[in-house]
DNA sequence: AAATTTGGTTTATAAAATAAACCGCTTTAT
DNA sequence: ATAAAGCGGTTTATTTTATAAACCAAATTT
């Protein structure tokens, strides 16, 4: 059985992912909200995604507000579509 | 979003639901070789799918040697279905 | 100008996965 | 017959991960 990317399996980083998959960006304020996750946490597993290449999340300002953007890699569309076939064969469908 | 089971979001415990859901029976040394994991590991991973009720685990003698045969539960296959309905959203397949 | 909110990051804690060490029993080799 | 090695696991220790709590700087509200 091939192992399914540790990176990807983990809920919120999926979550995530999921977003991103299909929005083209999404901000740290609308990722918290969708995820229900914590600041902290989204944190965290925002900067796991960044280091593996699969996002990238910039900073910058929307008037005075910082504001931090993410996108989707291309290494990431594919690592998720990967695991997305992974897990059809765990899953048989 | 909702949450993803945490019991069957584990690499190995949905792996080693995913083969019981399709042989009706499996013992610890197939699962062992088919998973490709521990012994240790392993015996942790179903020890957790017994207590939530997904799988029961029965020992017996094949002669003079011990053998666990594990198989799915109604509970099981009920929570394996709905873990895979909620990934299914997630993948947006 | 003090208090609160916003948008986060850093650090600490809890939970999980994994591996290593071990155990009783059986089989094999000496 | 006895030591050594193997089988089928379990228990315990270690590492990794996820999560939450505490914190911070800047902006906003009171």
């Amino acid at each position: 059985m091939k192992e399914l990317n540790p990176i990807l399996h983990s809920q919120l980083r999926l979550a995530v992912m999921s977003i991103l998959m299909n929005v083209d960006e999404a901000d740290f304020v609308y990722l918290k909200e969708k995820t229900e996750s914590t600041a902290g946490n989204l944190s965290v597993q925002i900067e796991k995604l960044v280091n593996a290449g699969y996002i990238t999340a910039d900073k910058g300002f929307v008037g005075k507000k910082t504001r931090t953007v993410c996108r989707i890699t291309e290494a990431g569309r594919e690592a998720f579509a990967e695991y997305v076939e992974t897990l059809k064969e765990y899953l048989s469908i």
